[in-house]
DNA sequence: CGGTAAACTAACTAGATAGTTAATTATTTC
DNA sequence: GAAATAATTAACTATCTAGTTAGTTTACCG
């Protein structure tokens, strides 16, 4: 099948640095998200993204390097998102409802980054040590968290001594682990996980776990 | 390096199937878990076996066929580990921390068990849904702890109407999650998330996590 | 407008890869 | 004990793979 070219319309030049790598880190990301960064294949990428295979390396190094900036552009993407998340203005347990259902949704949203994450723990975070950004990556929103808690625990609604950390972690994991593990999960116990009553039943329930968890001991 | 012979004992037969079929299988676990499926090599797993690629073959079929045979051996293992656990024997609340302790240490204890479970799913299952034992690979724990939290709830401990399985993959995923991503967590958030006092810390908070969301409710 | 550099193309390369072939040898069975 | 079978060995194969080479073409700048 002739390779599709970037540059057909008439009024675009032909050459396009920026489009060209972003063209590239986009079939990169679906790339690697479908099948890893061992079984990726660089040809794969190129036709994907209309550019030629000389280009990757030109612009991104060598394979390895293409993953590290796909990582790195996940990573951009969800604290961008995070960014938008008002948190601060509402109650706290809302607050917190507001965390899980954002970070439920965004995991839902992008199952490559799910997959990217596991790509790179395989790799033991070999990529990111590599990365001058991150640190950068963190997320504002532990401390954000933290105020949440605090707040909560001064209103007596919440338990004290909550590690803003901790939890961050646990929402995390307890929305991503089903999600990660939707396949094995629904294989194992003979059932549909991703289907969308299951799916509601799971926000649902990680809410309740949470905010459970966060009440104020007797 | 010359290659290792299995059958180097003089009392040894020069063939035993079941020892080369069993020294494929555990050097096969080792490469599937660091390398993921995509990244494993046949020839590494023939080097680290001491047995002819050949016999890759003759016993399994072929890589696919060899990594399935490797993840029933796994769900084989974590089966085997819970029959023998005691839950029913206790209070309920006494239950519970000694399935999330168990879950917690036995991760802990089979990293590799995590990275069979992460390349599966990102094979969505693929070879599990070829698997004749799948459904067999189901955990009996569910019914257990359904039982559990049926005897919290009349003993006027637990809360009503907690699903057992959506509490079963609660548990797993606050343990999982932490160590399947500890590499990619430790690099954004700039501490060793892996070390002794970090570890302890996170059961300690599982344990709070989930106890907390059973308490009754006033 | 010409020179230069950047962006791009097509073909190539050296090594890697899963899987196969053609045996040989050890064990089992009658 | 000989024949048959199963388990094993060494070498091979066809294809794949990441990365490179040697250009050409386009855009920019003075």
């Amino acid at each position: 099948m002739p390779r599709q070219k970037l540059a057909a319309e008439p009024d675009r030049p032909a050459r396009d640095p920026k489009r060209t790598r972003a063209a590239i880190l986009d079939a990169a990301t679906t790339e690697f998200a479908r099948y890893g960064l061992g079984g990726a294949r660089v040809d794969r990428i190129s036709r994907a993204s209309g550019a030629n295979k000389r280009m990757l390396y030109y612009y991104f190094g060598d394979k390895e390097g293409l993953f590290l900036a796909v990582l790195e552009a996940a990573y951009a993407g969800i604290r961008s998102a995070e960014q938008k998340l008002s948190l601060l203005d509402v109650a706290p347990i809302e607050s917190v409802r507001r965390l899980i259902r954002f970070t439920w949704d965004y995991f839902l949203a992008h199952p490559e980054f799910i997959s990217l994450l596991n790509s790179e723990n395989l790799h033991r975070a070999s990529h990111l040590r590599k990365s001058r950004r991150a640190r950068s990556l963190n997320s504002p929103l532990i401390a954000t968290l933290g105020a949440i808690l605090e707040r909560g625990r001064r209103e007596d609604i919440f338990r004290k001594g909550v590690d803003p950390l901790q939890l961050y972690i646990s929402i995390a994991g307890l929305c991503y682990f089903y999600l990660s593990n939707i396949h094995t999960l629904s294989s194992i116990f003979g059932r549909d996980l991703a289907a969308q009553p299951a799916r509601g039943a799971r926000l649902r329930h990680v809410t309740d776990v949470v905010l459970g968890y966060l009440r104020r001991e007797p």
